[in-house]
DNA sequence: AACTCGGGGCA
DNA sequence: TGCCCAGAGTT
């Protein structure tokens, strides 16, 4: 992948996303830790929902250790995978306030030892609610990455080192929103729209099925 | 690297 | 109904 590709596509994305940012509504770092937690396999809009009724209450690791996790069970019962989430966000709150004095802590390593909290979440956070730069890789990112030749590696580890390679840092977390967004509203898993998508010269799903169909 | 967890959204 | 998803932990 040569470096002024690399720029027109980012020219490109910054065209069509103007104003990629988080959607995860937090108003400090353990409401967006708690998000992120929630935002496994989950839209942000259902996030948003649960999120909203739960943050008046529980906005701090103290108030959220206070709760068992049969409590928070059904106060986020509507985001799939609830068991384990309530599990890890109760056995995280209670870890911030054991080991960090109640707050989040700012290193990927103490991030990373948080139940339920894996790399992308440590990005997520990290990025967000510190301002440290970070590229946070999920699904989406994976799949547009690999399609618009940005990695050809196939773990979240090695692609994230390649888009850290590929774009300066301080747009990290700019691209990471505009990449999720692409991959939401165009670049699907499952029948992305080709047809509409400016960035389809530079993407190889794209040559590859036009070259078959013509 | 593959599997588990096992709800919600969408076709 | 069936299939995938803004992941993390374990094997």
């Amino acid at each position: 992948m040569n470096a002024k590709t690399v720029i027109q596509i980012s020219i490109l994305l910054d065209e069509m996303y103007p104003h990629a940012v988080c959607e995860l509504n937090h108003q400090n770092p353990f409401e967006l830790l708690v998000a992120t937690i929630l935002s496994a396999q989950c839209t942000d809009k259902r996030v948003n929902e649960i999120t909203a009724r739960l943050f008046p209450r529980l906005n701090s690791a103290e108030k959220m250790a206070q709760l068992t996790e049969d409590e928070l069970i059904p106060l986020i019962r509507d985001c799939g995978l609830f068991n384990n989430k309530s599990k890890n966000i109760i056995a995280t709150a209670r870890q911030l306030v054991a080991l960090h004095g109640g707050s989040v802590p700012q290193t990927r390593e103490e991030l990373e030892s948080l139940p339920g909290v894996g790399r992308k979440t440590a990005n997520v956070v990290l990025a967000n609610a510190f301002s440290t730069p970070a590229f946070p890789v999920d699904t989406h990112v994976l799949r547009v990455s690999q399609r618009l030749g940005l990695s050809s590696e196939k773990t979240p580890e090695k692609v994230e080192a390649d888009l850290c390679q590929l774009f300066p840092q301080d747009q990290w977390i700019k691209k990471h929103h505009q990449i999720i967004f692409h991959g939401r509203n165009l670049c699907k898993a499952k029948k992305p729209l080709c047809n509409i998508c400016p960035l389809r010269n530079y993407c190889s799903l794209f040559l590859q099925e036009s070259g078959i169909k013509s």
